[in-house]
DNA sequence: CGAGTGTGCGCC
DNA sequence: AGGGCGCACACTCG
């Protein structure tokens, strides 16, 4: 059953199975008495639709979120000859069409407005299925939808629940390394003493250490060979203002991005509700907004506690990124090297390299386009150990060089690349061409394809991860047998390869099944019966702090 | 005064 | 000459 919900006007309306629009009277009532049939949702926005609901406590089991359905069939090269990607722009590739409301702004009339101007969803739907049906393979297509469609509903789930976050423990953590909250605008004990030990090294009383323009030119007065502030060219410098520097940033980091304003600001009612953001990104990774939530420093990891009674199961996916490659590229001896176990271990054991870390470097490098120092020593080896691997994403920087666009695993593409670059390819090589133009069409070139290079694997990571997490929840609500969401297990914090579920004791070890489950039916909904492994590192703890990363 | 830009750093 | 982000802060500009 399909039933397209539209909004437009201000009226909620419905069609059922291809049927004529009518009213629907109290959305939750209808929702909630249809959900029972297994329908998927077609709407044009979960982020609109979703929290309505939640907040009425019905949960829906799949929806198509036609906003993000249309801007990957837009882009995809699986759907590029259909008239959903070659007709002009519409309303639907606006971006980013609802913002949240800051509690208490009365934005009632611009809402309306915009209701108004709606497009119309059961065209829409329409447009899309053809589109779908045009593809070479719709499965895989479909399947994409599918899956950034069951990211939006957890999106909204997550924010809903919140991360269970303690400010008692949160202060503490920030008064053993920061020192007691200050008056306002004063610094707290420790940032003070780090930054007198910066002004005593350099003899300069009155420096303003949180001015990069300034403190560099202090620096370099001061004598030392610098071009930035930044730590990775401080470290390689010999002179005692570096180590109380380099303390006085790493607290000051702290203290501006999750001090105590932070958790004023962003915590409430012991949880924390950052915006997520389904496809933020172009690889399709998810963006957040509010809070840094996809930041969060470990430092301050153990302010997340569960409930009393309740438990954390930290789950995270072990090197996913080159495991990805390797079934991609359907490199037998990388899928054998991550067979046993760590890959990077494997990557060694094969006489490749001599340690983890080169492995890992060499194989980070190899992803993203790195080719100066230790990883590009280490390339040439991995390519002949792994040629299909190296060979994958070394086509895909080829290809990005030439202007063209790659595909993830379930066809998602990367955008072609804008007017001004094309502009410099085209001017770089006509008639008029200097050696600055061609220089600097070649370097944007490969800076091109470094970005196509990582798409195909970060973005196909990121439907993995899709994946895994709509199992994860789908198999969390069997487990719950009818509880409502945030009175069982349920999924509270994702990090790219990492979840974080939030249940009841007695739960654990059911969830811990589930969570290794899913990422072997995430493996194959991506790869089918490959010898692709995807294992999972669990950890059952009271605080995430506890959880190793 | 707010908007926009650059720097630096947190996460994957 | 290393991919993708968001955020805070200093600073500039209108």
């Amino acid at each position: 059953m399909i039933i397209v919900l539209d909004r437009r006007g201000g009226q909620l309306t419905a069609s059922i199975d291809d049927g004529p629009l009518e009213p629907i009277g109290d959305l939750a009532s209808f929702v909630a008495r249809l959900e029972r049939e297994h329908p998927r949702w077609v709407w044009d926005d979960t982020s609109w639709w979703y929290p309505r609901l939640l907040d009425a406590r019905v949960r829906v089991e799949r929806c198509f979120d036609l906003r993000l359905c249309h801007a990957i069939l837009r882009t995809s090269v699986l759907t590029s000859g259909s008239e959903l990607a070659r007709s002009a722009p519409s309303a639907w590739d606006a971006p980013s069409p609802i913002e949240r409301r800051p509690a208490g702004d009365a934005l009632f009339e611009l809402e309306e407005e915009r209701t108004a101007e709606l497009p119309d969803p059961v065209a829409e739907f329409r447009a899309q299925r053809t589109a779908v049906e045009s593809a070479e393979q719709p499965g895989r297509i479909d399947r994409l939808l599918a899956a950034e469609s069951a990211g939006a509903l957890i999106a909204v789930e997550l924010r809903h629940a919140g991360l269970p976050w303690r400010a008692r423990e949160h202060d503490e953590i920030l008064t053993e390394i920061l020192g007691p909250r200050p008056a306002a605008g004063e610094r707290p004990a420790k940032l003070a003493a780090a930054l007198e030990r910066v002004r005593e090294a350099i003899d300069l009383p009155d420096l303003n250490p949180d001015s990069p323009v300034e403190l560099l030119k202090q620096l370099r007065n001061a004598g030392l060979n610098v071009s930035s502030t930044s730590q990775w060219e401080l470290t390689e410098i010999e002179h005692p203002v570096v180590e109380p520097l380099l303390e006085y940033k790493k607290l000051a980091r702290l203290l501006s991005a999750n001090g105590w304003s932070w958790l004023e600001t962003w915590v409430a009612d012991g949880r924390f509700r950052p915006d997520y953001v389904p496809g933020g990104v172009v690889t399709g990774r998810w963006a957040t907004s509010g809070g840094g939530a996809l930041q969060l420093p470990r430092q301050i990891r153990g302010a997340v506690v569960a409930d009393p009674g309740w438990t954390l199961v930290v789950a995270d996916a072990s090197q996913l990124e080159p495991r990805i490659l390797a079934a991609l590229a359907g490199d037998s001896a990388m899928l054998a090297a991550g067979a046993a176990g760590d890959l990077y271990a494997g990557i060694v054991a094969s006489g490749t390299v001599e340690t983890r870390d080169q492995a890992k470097v060499g194989m980070l490098g190899a992803m993203y386009g790195g080719t100066t120092g230790e990883s590009g020593r280490i390339l040439p080896r991995l390519a002949r150990a792994y040629p299909r691997a190296i060979g994958l994403v070394e086509e895909a920087a080829r290809a990005g060089e030439r202007g063209e666009q790659v595909t993830t695993r379930l066809g998602r593409s990367s955008p072609r690349p804008g007017s001004g670059w094309q502009q410099a390819q085209a001017d770089a090589s006509g008639e008029a061409a200097t050696e600055a133009s061609t220089s600097r069409a070649r370097s944007q070139a490969r800076s091109w394809g470094r970005f196509t290079r990582n798409f195909v694997v970060q973005g196909s990571a990121a439907e993995w991860a899709l994946c895994w997490m709509a199992s994860i929840r789908r198999r969390l609500r069997d487990l719950g047998g009818g509880a409502w969401l945030t009175e069982s297990a349920h999924l509270v914090f994702f990090l790219h390869d990492e979840i974080v579920v939030h249940c009841p004791k007695e739960q654990a070890e059911d969830v811990a099944a589930a969570v290794r489950e899913a990422a072997d039916e995430a493996g194959r909904l991506l790869f089918g019966e490959s010898s692709a492994r995807f294992p999972v590192t669990v950890a059952v703890v009271d605080n995430y702090g506890q959880a190793k990363g």
